[in-house]
DNA sequence: GACTGTGAAGCCATTCACAGCT
DNA sequence: AGCTGTGAATGGCTTCACAGTC
């Protein structure tokens, strides 16, 4: 791997090419060319390449890119197929929908177990998952070696679920609670805020309407 | 407000800043500094005092700012309280989830309609919202002069769900179906992408854990 | 001729540092 | 003295344009 500062956004364009080259691959094409990447994920052809060229040399000069092939070495970079250990916290409305999100699933991201504080909820199972009580995170994180987390509890909770999880040694959590938290360094952290996206959504569309 | 184009991640900063503020002005702190703004939410007080220049000037100098005041301005300028209306289409798990969603609620994103193509949810309430059959959101968006819609349906039904919401006169699209939609320039999109922020974070573990 | 890979240029966002105000 | 507002400097990402390869 080049020791060149990767840029987050470009990890995140790389994700989409592999989402749609899994979908192109479907459909029996062999071969691409960066233009049609582009044109497919809503990008630029420079860009794509570019993107590539982080991680190497995937192409052929004058031909283009293995549909298949390619798709691994982004799968390889991502680290998907790495059989990452994921859990969920929080058995509400939006934590039931992730454990049966498809899109975590087909992409190797399987959520093995649930916590949740509603006692009521413990011993049951979402769709096939365990619902295990919320004390019981630590040892479960530290015997089965849990690499990431999703956080989808309420935000007065999150941080003392964050702070939890980091103390049972995690690698990585995938926040859904609208607020920021505190942790780590080491311990790698995305927040996704639904509101945010509706609130730039609704930005765009008065500015557009000015014009 | 100024003519310079506004980087849209200074937009989804400013909405960040916005619901500290509420949660800062619930517990009765009237003033506060940009410095003690980017503590609360990840960023440096350079940033947040340019985040809110390039909208106006919302502080004093040598004081700070006062917390209702700068909340009801950045609001404006995310055009909350503009009573958009919103529907979403997709009554599937994700799309339940979003539609009990507190964080849209509170923000004044209120979903007045649920859409679906499984006649046996058509007729009942979700979370007090009704559930409508797909084929009656061209007159329902044209008639009530829908803004918003949320797509939570299968990738395969994405872009005809988008193609008819955009004939339907729709203004923007907030998008949760891991497919990159075509759609005409003048509607607005944002796309959610659950699995590409999990494999973001797993390329981050991946990189962290090899320095 | 077609398409990749890449240095260089251009552009945009962040950080710095300080003038201006209270 | 403390903090904002902002031009200038820096740093980083994207686009350009072309050499290299098939």
């Amino acid at each position: 791997m080049k020791n060149v500062k990767i840029p987050e956004v470009a990890v995140s364009r790389l994700s989409v090419y592999s989402r749609f080259l899994t979908q192109i691959e479907k459909s029996g094409v062999v071969r691409i060319s960066s233009g049609e990447i582009a044109a497919g994920t809503g990008g630029t052809p420079a860009q794509v390449r570019k993107d590539l060229a982080y991680f190497g040399e995937f192409g052929t000069r004058g031909v283009g890119y293995n549909v298949a092939e390619l798709n691994k070495e982004i799968c390889n970079i991502l680290g998907i197929g790495k059989k990452w250990r994921v859990i969920l916290v929080g058995a509400g409305n939006l934590g039931s929908a992730l454990t049966q999100y498809a899109g975590f699933k087909s992409r190797g991201f399987d959520i093995e177990a649930v916590f949740d504080n509603d006692l009521n909820k413990v011993g049951l199972r979402l769709n096939d998952t365990p619902v295990m009580a919320i004390n019981r995170i630590y040892d479960y994180v530290v015997e089965n070696k849990i690499d990431i987390a999703i956080i989808a509890v309420p935000d007065k909770h999150a941080q003392d679920i964050a702070d939890l999880l980091v103390t049972s040694g995690i690698k990585g959590i995938l926040n859904f609670a609208p607020v920021t938290l505190n942790i780590p360094e080491d311990v790698q952290v995305r927040n996704v805020d639904l509101a945010v996206n509706l609130e730039i959504l609704s930005f765009n569309i008065v500015v557009n309407n000015k014009e």
